[in-house]
DNA sequence: CTGAAAGCGCTTACAG
DNA sequence: CTGAAAGCGCTTACAG
């Protein structure tokens, strides 16, 4: 038991936090018989608190309910409890497993998650994130790709000392920011080995743009797995499209325009192996008998899609909830690189060649 | 031009503000010779400025790039300068374009927006939802559907004072929320008039669950309207699922097992529409040809599926935008309720009846 | 139409 | 280990 205190009968006015109102750090205070300066060395768990003062306390502020008011905390502060998400139009399964992975970390931390999305082609479009931490003093951001992409975009958010994380394919220059590593390359080779296993020799690649990182890495852990197994992919069976359906599409339709067709396609993600089927569909190829695919991502489509799609799944959930993580933690110094791996899921739309 | 008024020479100490340090309502107060009320009152709107002052004032914010600290604000107005959007796991793209059209709303109103998800089937979310909202201070909220279906929520809201605008599929008994009705009944009987214009007489139903209102509306719609036209649709025929891909495989397995099959399904979106490809697709059903099918949602799902999915649009962008101007318009009681109607994009996915 | 004083609910810097 | 004073950048309530 811990020791029993006296009455504590020197606090002025001891009546309670009138009714509708919330309790502040006063009221706690003065029901506690302590100076706001003790209470507010409790919220912020500064050492220099002696045991028992602040287990009383504590069990005050439960008892009440008090929640300290984030936008005093944060005037005070100078830095408001908010938590910018940055990205550049990926994909709506993507940005809403990023957020709820988030939101994971920052439950009950005190934390709110805000949306930036952004246009990276558009000028200016740093300026416009700068007003959006600067004005409303962000704690952090999340750059997710291919935000996250831009090193003058990183460069800027160190300039106005602005901490963030990134979420990248690869590592890269270390910079001031935290870094979630995606080994996007990893994923890509898995899928050119299971290719290989499986007895294809005439594979295509449907690429992303290749001004993103993403696109860059998995195209080379494709590439490179394939050409350490002896498998050479010539020039004409490597396309380069915009991570879209439609582009997809328009891919497609190049390699399986001629006679002589790839037996499989690695596509860099769900939406452009989408429109791979849509092509094989349409000039009568069955997947996976005379075509084998793979997607990236493991996004719903994949399951929607019959048959359904053998994709590389990315665990972006987990990449969010980490990247969030790394952006609230006191010991944050402690944690500067993650990294999240992805792995091939195995569906229906792979067989051998005939 | 503006009268060429005399330089002020009243100000005490006429030093710009420190580089480094971003400017606040006492430098521009100072540096313009005026009270920092009167900056407030401009800040805020206020009638009571004299023209030149204002005019004054307003010029060198803009040329100082000075923008009201929402903390200092906030804590001032005892509200923050943040929207919330309440929703329970709708599908991405919904949630997606919600945020987008909020955000439209959003941009350059200096509020931002704090998205919340909940599980409205969880005891406590309320609670969880309060907690949120006053912890924040929340401006207002948007909810979402289901969340927007729920009256103990609207209640709670309106219990704490909160505002908040709700997206819901048909007007309901007024409340002291707005209201932004998406008249889901309307694409529904769409989609009915559309099946029997093409000559279907035999139609199923796969609806969502029937305690979602939407369910309700979009179900009533359509079986009325084909009532109307003298179609009437059996009750083994209708068959609830659950807006999952998964409860539409098993929605579909029943409808189409027998030997009497359904020329047409309306799945109540476009998730259990896939989930109705895939059963047709491994049972060798083509689609159009043996089974006309339309969706609702009009998601990228339904262009991804082949044959491309005839689908009711919904304009959820539009909806978030309307929903957010809602909640920070001054006049907002001018605005109580407004309508976003769907309508239906025809695809590939129906044709008449063999 | 304009302003000086007090306050929103916290923290920092200093003192003990 | 604890506290009184001043301040974060705004607004409200009052006065003129």
């Amino acid at each position: 038991m811990a020791t029993r205190k006296p009455p504590d009968t020197s606090t002025p006015a001891d009546k309670p936090t009138p009714p509708g109102k919330v309790a502040t750090i006063n009221d706690i205070a003065r029901l506690a018989g302590v100076s706001k300066k003790t209470v507010s060395r409790i919220i912020n768990r500064s050492p220099l608190v002696h045991k028992d003062t602040r287990e009383k306390v504590e069990a005050l502020m439960r008892e009440v309910g008090y929640v300290p008011d984030p936008m005093a905390r944060g005037l005070a502060f100078r830095r408001a409890f908010l938590i910018g998400m940055v990205y550049d139009n990926p994909t709506a399964q993507y940005i809403v497993d990023m957020q709820y992975g988030a939101l994971d970390a920052l439950r009950d931390s005190g934390f709110e998650l805000v949306v930036h999305p952004c246009d990276t082609r558009s000028t200016g479009y740093i300026d416009g994130v700068r007003r959006f931490v600067q004005q409303q003093k962000l704690h952090g951001v999340m750059l997710v790709p291919r935000a996250s992409d831009d090193p003058a975009l990183a460069r800027m958010l160190e300039e106005i000392g602005c901490r963030y994380s990134r979420i990248v394919p690869v590592a890269d220059d270390p910079t001031d920011g935290r870094l979630v590593v995606t080994h996007d390359r990893d994923g890509a080779a898995e899928a050119a080995d299971y290719l290989q296993t499986l007895g294809h020799r005439d594979i295509a690649v449907i690429t992303g743009p290749l001004s993103y990182r993403s696109a860059v890495e998995r195209t080379a852990g494709f590439v490179e797995t394939l050409a350490a197994r002896g498998i050479g992919i010539p020039k004409a069976r490597i396309v380069e499209a915009g991570y879209t359906f439609e582009s997809g599409v328009v891919a497609a339709e190049k390699l399986l325009a001629g006679r002589k067709r790839p037996t499989a396609i690695f596509a860099e993600n769900d939406e452009m192996a989408a429109g791979v089927y849509k092509v094989a569909m349409r000039a009568g190829i069955n997947i996976p008998r005379d075509l084998a695919v793979i997607g990236f991502d493991d996004s719903p489509l994949a399951s929607r899609l019959w048959p359904s799609l053998t994709s590389v799944r990315r665990h972006t959930r987990d990449t969010g909830r980490i990247a969030a993580t790394m952006l609230i933690r006191a010991d944050g110094d402690a944690m500067r690189a993650a990294s999240v791996r992805p792995h091939l899921i195995v569906r229906d739309s792979c067989q051998p060649p005939r």
